[in-house]
DNA sequence: TATTGTTATACTCTATAACTATA
DNA sequence: TATAGTTATAGAGTATAACAATA
């Protein structure tokens, strides 16, 4: 049942990111410095359940688009210590908001109470251990 | 949120289903026989969010095995007649109970009311549409 | 020798278009 | 000519393994 929701919900929201330009990898990436900055690229990619060849090309992208910032460790020259820019939480905040007005489209389906008692059950649920 | 929540979950029942012997697809086309004969593949594909070419290789194995039906329709020979077989239903009950046991795991941990309430809600989200 | 990031490669999934057969 | 199914092909997304730099 989950299946299919998400498959339209991401149908859905692709052309919004794509109306700001970003792919879903580069959002993730916004999202996840925004929280803070991360120290490796492999640290990052767990980080948004990615893997860390995949990430590579997108950190590219945001880099040259001045959206993150990709400098060496001064204290472990392999490491690279990955923040978010302004201009970068610029295009996260508004690509954010953008997104949450589509999901009022569903969400604001549901009455109040089971809006909130659906947000509290998937934070729960989202903590489960799956291995 | 209910991205990475979808993929732990599909991560998790992908073992299942390969040990009943099904793929993912194979398992829907199982799921939606089941539930009615379909006149056309068309018509399946739809049903289950696919496309009509990707499911040709599924229904080849299916039938290949037993499970599925596929005859021409007598009155109109270009449409294939599609329907679960005994051996069919039996592999999806398998499989479903297999699954559903799974799920147990993470819906376990709610709580009886917020688990009813989870489940109506979804249904209530799955009517929604996206266009 | 181990680790971080990168590149190269192959493999899977999916979509598009061309083809066959029926109507 | 239009439709159901099929096949062929190309493209995107992903994972694996090999490589370079640093520790």
């Amino acid at each position: 049942m989950l299946a299919p929701l998400v498959r339209d919900m991401m149908a859905a929201e692709l052309p919004v990111l794509e109306a700001n330009g970003l792919s879903m990898w580069g959002y993730s990436v916004l999202v996840a410095l925004d929280r803070s900055a991360i120290r490796t690229q492999a640290a990052l990619a767990e980080a948004i359940g990615a893997d860390k060849t995949r990430i590579i090309a997108i950190l590219d992208e945001l880099q040259d688009r001045g959206l993150i910032e990709r400098v060496p460790d001064p204290e472990d020259r392999r490491a690279r210590l990955l923040a978010i820019t302004k201009a970068g939480r610029r295009a996260k905040e508004a690509t954010q908001a953008a997104i949450q007005q589509g999901e009022e489209r569903w969400l604001g389906r549901l009455s109040p109470g089971d809006r909130a008692a659906f947000v509290r059950i998937l934070q729960e649920l989202s903590g489960v251990d799956w291995s």
